[in-house]
RNA sequence: UGGGGAAUCGUCUAAUGGUAGGACAACAGACUCUGGAUCUGUAUGUGAGGGUUCAAAUCCUUCUUCCCCAACCA
């Protein structure tokens, strides 16, 4: 992926600014020497969806904090599913991680790359009078489970022989049973309060095909079982997740402890970690609801930019580098939080302001003539790039008789602090004169068409006698020099911090902001940005920062989507 | 008395018995050839009640509120 620079660069400039309890465990483990002092850790997604930015706190701080101690981070796929999973998915989850810069070198692992292994884990257990095949149909097990304030009751399989249970689990990996009549289920607790512990089941039979392993296998191993073994067979140390697996955590020790995985006394033992999960205001997650809004046609795609995936955050112009920041500054812990989403735009404004080059588009144009200005003439002004960054230089934007400024730049009959142009007033062009509005000129029905201005030849930019001072400036681009370019204005997608939190006989779509899309399509832009290139970000002057579509520009479109608007205060004031 | 988790400005997050601080958001002002950026300033917080202590966000205690768990999903 051309990406994956971007992503890489971004890392080293980028680590966690606040301080969080998983770091302060990894110090205190590193200084104690536990595990040699080496920290591991995995990302394991599951492939049935995209990535979003829910997951944006698991892939950075699980990427980030291993960098961070000089550590490994494992890629490993939780695909012990086969009905939910798909390659497609691996692939996309693939492509987002090499977008951020994350690298896990070789370490692209399966979880069912351990199908074999962990199958002879449960014989062991077996073996051991740890596990037994219980023949109850869903429906008693859900019966013999108890509920929340009842305890289970055992099933009648429990006691059966080892022998039978070990003949039976052969068979059921021979494919001879029908779905839903075995499973295999570890012997712990019926009492226990914690649910997980009610005699768990760690197989069943499904004979759906695996993305990998076809149909090699009949029977899958369950989450609760082979996530630990999992990380105990890679090596990871601390193995992080969010918070609704805390109850899992007593499990996961279960069968840490009673499973033969450890090769040599020193092979590290996993242990799990639990963090409170990432919620952004004005966002869905779910793959359900994400689902909806690309099958209802709120949006075009999983990618639209105002999609919370990382691929829409991607197209909307996001960086690696503002989202790790993002991260950074929300921090980790265990209480629930919902981030308002003015902080990942503060994340990505702050980056861009920095870097992102400073253009001129005018986005609903007005045309105006200069009638002092010598006809044909056209001439070069430098501009500078960026006044934040002096190493960004200048480039050569075309001045001439015809122009476009911004039709809310002006107003017939302006309100007070209006501090652009109005008849028989004067602004100032960005980087070349002043110019003063002498005439209006409207159409048949009164709508003002071009304005006749007249320029200050004194006050060309940069000249000594610049320096007199006009209260408003405005960008511009040269009608004759100008492209025409299709604009994307995109804004928040939903009109409610919460859009689940519906009123009565409503749901999330009922707040689906109708305005979140404005295309447009006829914007005068200056020629440098006739030349942009896919992935490449601007500053349009006074409006945003905007990203070329690489999606668009691969279909031979030059589409500028807007990532974020620039703050207006003039906006704010007018609310 | 099912089990587990969490409560600090509007939102995130620090302070581990010793001045409740930061960021974002908001508001006001300065500056500005981007009504951007920058700078300065302002307001807002320890869920509640008891207790221990010279001193409590922090320790003890009672209470309240919120979140997660009853897939052969992850």
């Amino acid at each position: 992926m051309s990406h994956s620079n971007e992503g890489k660069e971004a890392t080293k400039l980028t680590s966690f600014v606040s301080s969080n309890f998983i770091r302060d465990i990894m110090l205190e483990d590193i200084k104690n020497n536990k595990n040699g002092g080496k920290i591991h850790t995995r990302f394991p997604p599951e492939p049935n969806g995209y990535l979003h930015i829910g997951h944006l706190m698991a892939l950075v701080a699980d990427f980030g904090l291993a960098e961070e101690f000089g550590g490994l981070c494992n890629l490993r796929f939780d695909d012990t599913n086969p009905e939910a999973e798909e390659q497609e998915y691996v692939d996309k989850i693939i492509e987002d991680i090499h977008w951020m810069g994350y690298d896990y070198e070789d370490r692209l692992y399966f979880a069912s790359d351990y199908f074999q292994q962990l199958y002879e884990f449960a014989e062991q257990l077996i073996l051991d009078g740890k596990a037994f095949v219980c023949d109850l149909t869903f429906d008693e097990m859900r019966e013999y489970r108890g509920t929340l304030t009842e305890p289970g009751k055992e099933s009648p399989y429990r006691n059966r022989s080892k022998e039978e249970s070990l003949d039976l689990f052969r068979r059921m990996r021979l494919g001879e049973f029908p779905e839903g009549t075995h499973t295999l289920r570890a012997i712990i607790d019926m009492k226990s309060g914690n649910l997980n512990m009610r005699d768990p089941v760690i197989y069943r039979i499904k004979y759906a095909p695996h993305h990998r392993t076809g149909t090699d296998w009949p029977i899958y191993p369950m989450y609760d079982y082979q996530h630990p073994l999992s990380d105990a067979i890679e090596g990871i140390t601390h193995s992080m997740c969010s918070l609704e697996y805390a109850d899992h955590n007593e499990l996961y020790q279960w069968f840490i402890n009673n499973v033969k995985w450890q090769k040599h006394p020193d092979d590290p033992i996993p242990i799990q970690y639990e963090w409170s999960r990432l919620n952004v205001t004005g966002t869905v997650m779910s793959k359900r609801r994400l689902r909806r809004l690309v099958e209802e046609g709120y949006v075009d795609s999983w990618d639209d930019p105002r999609m919370p995936t990382m691929c829409g955050l991607r197209r909307r112009g996001y960086t690696p580098a503002s989202l790790k920041d993002f991260i950074g500054r929300v921090g980790i812990s265990r209480s629930p939080k919902i981030v308002d989403a003015a902080l990942l735009e503060h994340c990505i404004r702050e980056e861009l302001n920095s870097t992102a080059h400073r253009t001129m588009a005018v986005l609903r144009p007005l045309k105006i003539t200069l009638t002092n200005y010598p006809e044909g003439q056209t001439e070069y002004l430098e501009i500078e790039n960026n006044p934040e960054d002096p190493c960004a230089g200048d480039r050569s934007v075309p001045f001439s008789r015809e122009l476009y400024i911004e039709q809310e730049d002006f107003m017939e009959n302006p309100p007070r602090k209006f501090f652009r142009l109005r008849p028989g007033g004067e602004i100032r062009l960005k980087g070349a004169y002043i110019i003063r509005c002498d005439e209006v000129v409207k159409d048949e029905e009164g709508n003002v068409v071009e304005l006749l201005c007249s320029y200050d030849p004194e006050t060309k930019s940069g000249s000594p006698q610049a320096g007199r001072r006009v209260r408003g400036t405005s960008h511009w681009v040269s009608a004759q020099h100008a492209a025409t370019a299709t604009v994307k204005l995109y804004d928040h997608l939903f009109t409610k911090d919460n859009p689940e939190d519906a009123e009565e006989g409503k749901d999330f779509t009922d707040y689906v902001n109708p305005e979140s899309l404005e295309v447009l399509e006829n914007c005068k832009i200056e020629p440098r940005l006739a030349e942009a290139q896919p992935g490449e970000r601007f500053q349009f002057l006074r409006q945003g920062y905007f990203y070329v579509d690489h999606v668009d520009f691969a279909e031979g479109k030059l589409v500028f989507n807007r990532t974020v608007g620039l703050r207006d205060t003039w906006a704010r004031m007018n609310r």
